[in-house]
DNA sequence: CATGAATGAGGTTTCATTCAT
DNA sequence: CATGAATGAAACCTCATTCAT
């Protein structure tokens, strides 16, 4: 539901009670439990959501990628990322907060399988843009999988950092130019020969 | 308390109770009050801890870094990070989570001010290695601050993402080599002149 | 509930649980606070019952008050005084209680409301009793509100009065005398013109 | 002790904890259970400090009385019992909630003898007032512990009522003015033959 | 005499879940 | 399909009291 969204959103796993969902959604308590087994599958049903968005936004780039360089495709990735935090930046946070977690181990086998598979095909969406990159000669002979694992971790690292350092030290949101100098410094390290242009395009004030 | 630990990391941090812990420390319920004043804060005692030690680790290599090379700087950097890992798995996950989440807005003005000022101080013992890196011209003109934020991000990225993967998939803790290839990759993003000899320690098959 | 009632009477405000309550109206603990949000506003809706109670008598009085004799108006409310005690005598010393204490600061704003509303409508037509007798002529020229305010007193004081000799000296109840001799007191203190016959029906040595 | 008093007074008796007060007391918790075996005693034990200064009081009216006029001994006993509530305000509340609790229950034979006998020797000093009255042929024929209880009746009540108002109105403390207006109505009210002058000395704008 | 750390029973309250309608 | 009143287990937390020092 979307207005489970809402209340996850607003209030975190824990303090969102059923009933506040239920009255959101203009339901009954009883009524959720016709559509989702408890809680938990409730909540990641909702992640579920967010990971098919990525999945689509990662097809998308390898299916409209004519453009072949490395920048770009790295470039793209970031796009595509970034976009993913703006459709629904409380989801997604807490849906890396659900990776990891004892909140995994309560899932029907249908939804963990639904999850997993998603994970994993975005993953290798994501290793067949490096994989490309190599074959070009333009990667370093890294082993995709392992590449694109790190993308995702740098992606939720800085997702995560961010968000840490807006609670902790009321900062505002530096998520797009620290996300930017992180995968531009990730593209020159992956790239095999050194970029024609030296420079380093400062994001500036970025922390 | 060394016992609340073993019970944090074994539950995580919603399933396990208060008599669980007081239980382990061989200690009633009420002894844990005096000196905690609620599960969040005792729970934010353990982060702390972890944060405490990897400060230590982190001023331990400015001290003693007469080696100059960049590569040995990330080296070191990305080797205390990874004991702080081994020096408690779960708890720095919990740590992780802890850090943006509901659970900060309940903590008392003096652990949350102990909190901001080890992540602050963290982030600028690594600034300070970044800065000497720039001085000497061998790493890219970028903002110390915001190299800090990023490999820190990685860091934890990492770290959740395996762990994220062990959970879904069953697969074995690859964490050595995934951060292994990040660092290396990081580190060559952001050194100014290409290294030597361009290899890649290959990073044996590892996600 | 009826049933708080009978547990509010047997053990007191502070000795009395919400399973106890629970038990008795063969309820779930749960189940009290879908109705009452926290044990205080229970025990405060039983005294607006009792509060109810009182101005409805009062309110009886005004209207079936063709009987223009001063004494016979006091001695209407020494009855309808004397009811609401019968009525349920432990309730009206708890809510005796419960005015002026702690527990007020915890109520809702709308209970509190209700509470004043019904404390302040009791006064007024006691105070119009008074009013008209001021009128009349029969009664001493004192602001009405004043002389309600101190029969009000004389009736809480009274009955603790009494309900501290019962449990202290474990004597029998004079309550009903002991009230009738300070409102035939209060009676001869108010009354413009002295009565008649002089007399004191004697409260046959009763205190 | 003085310390207890104070706590007890700032936060009422259940909301004040033993460690409040050995706090206040400079104390340690423990030392509080050598001097007063429970909770309970130690709150009655400041209870008969204010009823001993009441008996006091009052014996020192009957001893300087040679002032015969009835208005006189009535205004005579309403100054001590108003110099005993601005002794301690809240304690004295206290105890008249302390009178007719649950609390009374649980003290120990000693204490309970203690504040049996300070209670009827107030009562018969107070009746002692009264009997003289009587004799003299001022006071009507009542019987004079009756008159005292009732006295003691009209103090209390008008104690809690004020304090009632204060709280649930926010006005302020109109006590002296009230018990004025309540002590003369009772005096008149028990006078034989009615006073030379007739008036209402009026309590101005008393509630 | 005094301490104060430790106790642990017991209180209030929450909330995921059910089931009769 | 939907309800929503009721559940009741279990959580967190308090605090009067004790006892070894």
């Amino acid at each position: 539901m979307v207005a489970a969204k809402r209340v996850f959103s607003e209030k975190g796993l824990n303090k969102a009670t059923m009933e506040d969902i239920a009255k959101e959604a203009e339901l009954s308590p009883g009524t959720l439990y016709l559509y989702f087994k408890n809680k938990d599958e409730l909540f990641s049903s909702l992640s579920i959501r967010i990971l098919q968005y990525l999945n689509i936004r990662l097809e998308h780039i390898t299916n409209t990628e004519g453009e072949k360089k490395p920048r770009d495709r790295i470039e793209a990735l970031k796009e595509a990322m970034y976009d993913v935090y703006e459709f629904d930046p409380v989801m997604l946070i807490n849906m890396f907060h659900l990776q990891s977690s004892e909140t995994l181990k309560n899932l029907s086998p249908e939804l963990l399988d639904n999850i997993k598979e998603l994970s994993q095909s975005s993953i290798q969406t994501t290793a067949r843009l490096f994989a490309e990159g190599i074959e070009e000669g333009e990667f370093i002979d890294e082993h995709p999988v392992a590449l694109a694992g790190i993308v995702w971790a740098i992606f939720s690292g800085v997702v995560l950092w961010e968000e840490s350092k807006r609670i902790i030290n009321d900062e505002k949101n530096y998520l797009k130019q620290t996300l930017g100098t992180a995968f531009e410094v990730f593209e020159r390290g992956i790239r095999k020969t050194p970029a024609k242009k030296g420079g380093s395009r400062k994001a500036d004030g970025s922390t």
